[in-house]
DNA sequence: TGCGAATGCGGAG
DNA sequence: TCCGCCTTCGCAG
């Protein structure tokens, strides 16, 4: 769940749920219990997305900050609330609908100063119109750490999670290894609008889905591979088996403390 | 029934 | 670089 498009999607859900209207704010499982007595009762004035984090911005400039973590998990409804299974961290109602938080990393509600220190130690989200690619590219530019380690690192690229990672740098044909210092400017621009493009595709979608976004014609007609997550891809989770283009066995390898999948043959090639 | 892994991250060492 | 955390799910036994 948890990559930049999933938390734009919660970004619009949220709002269209809730914006402009006066919320209950509970803490059903006591770990958020000062942060929901701050909120609750006050009007939600609108949502954003930054990479990963989502905000809930309040009257009187308190802001609900949500991290989801590898577990956190959201779900909404209309009343009636369902019986609670498991841990609800977080529930915000109003007479119409339920949303509620589990198993999130963060959940706490953060004042205007704050918000403004998470943003600036965040990267550029390549969902954001706000984003400026060439900030992304100054820090690629002059950095010998490996370009999926590049991508995964927040405060460059913030929303690229795993998946899009390792599924962004087949497409583009590079190696996961190269130094982020070998990739050229033309290339980088590549490679970040076509992430652009598989992240707006998931927002659109909710799933991740790398082989039937626009990419080659031959990727086109390839036997389509559905993964857990309902979405094709080309090498995530796909440790030995055929690459989708070229046969070759598909590699794994732990890499920055994540897990890595990349085709040997078809990204074998640092040119460019 | 219990274990390990999972789209993430931060802190300790 | 490793570990712990939070929760859910699939699979082995």
């Amino acid at each position: 769940m948890p990559e930049g498009h999933t938390i734009h999607r919660l970004a619009a859900r949220h709002r269209a749920l809730f914006a402009g209207r006066a919320v209950r704010v509970a803490s059903p499982q006591g770990r958020f219990a000062a942060g929901a007595a701050r909120l609750d009762g006050l009007t939600l004035i609108d949502t954003e997305a930054y990479g990963k984090h989502l905000f809930h911005h309040f009257e009187g400039a308190a802001t609900l900050h949500v991290h989801l973590g590898l577990y956190g998990k959201f779900a909404d409804g209309e009343p009636p609330v369902p019986a609670p299974v498991g841990q609800v961290r977080m529930r915000m109602a109003d007479e119409r609908h339920w949303l509620e938080l589990r198993g999130p990393t963060a959940c706490e509600v953060l004042d205007p100063g704050l918000v403004a220190a998470l943003r600036a130690r965040l990267g550029q989200d390549p969902l954001r119109d706000d984003a400026d690619p060439r900030i992304a590219y100054a820090r690629i530019a002059t950095a010998t750490r490996p370009l999926f380690a590049l991508l995964m690192d927040q405060a460059i690229v913030a929303g690229c999670g795993l998946i899009y990672a390792n599924e962004v740098l087949f497409r583009a044909g590079l190696p996961p290894t190269i130094p982020g210092r070998l990739i050229g400017a033309q290339r980088w621009d590549e490679l970040w609008s076509d992430l652009r493009a598989l992240m707006k595709e998931g927002v659109l979608s909710g799933r991740i889905d790398t082989v039937h976004t626009a990419h080659t014609p031959e990727a086109m007609r390839r036997a389509p591979r559905v993964d857990r997550h309902g979405g094709e891809v080309y090498v995530y989770r796909r440790p030995g088996q055929p690459c989708l283009v070229c046969g070759t066995p598909i590699a794994r390898g732990p890499l920055a403390g994540r897990n890595l999948y990349w085709c040997p043959a078809c990204q074998a090639s640092a040119a460019g």
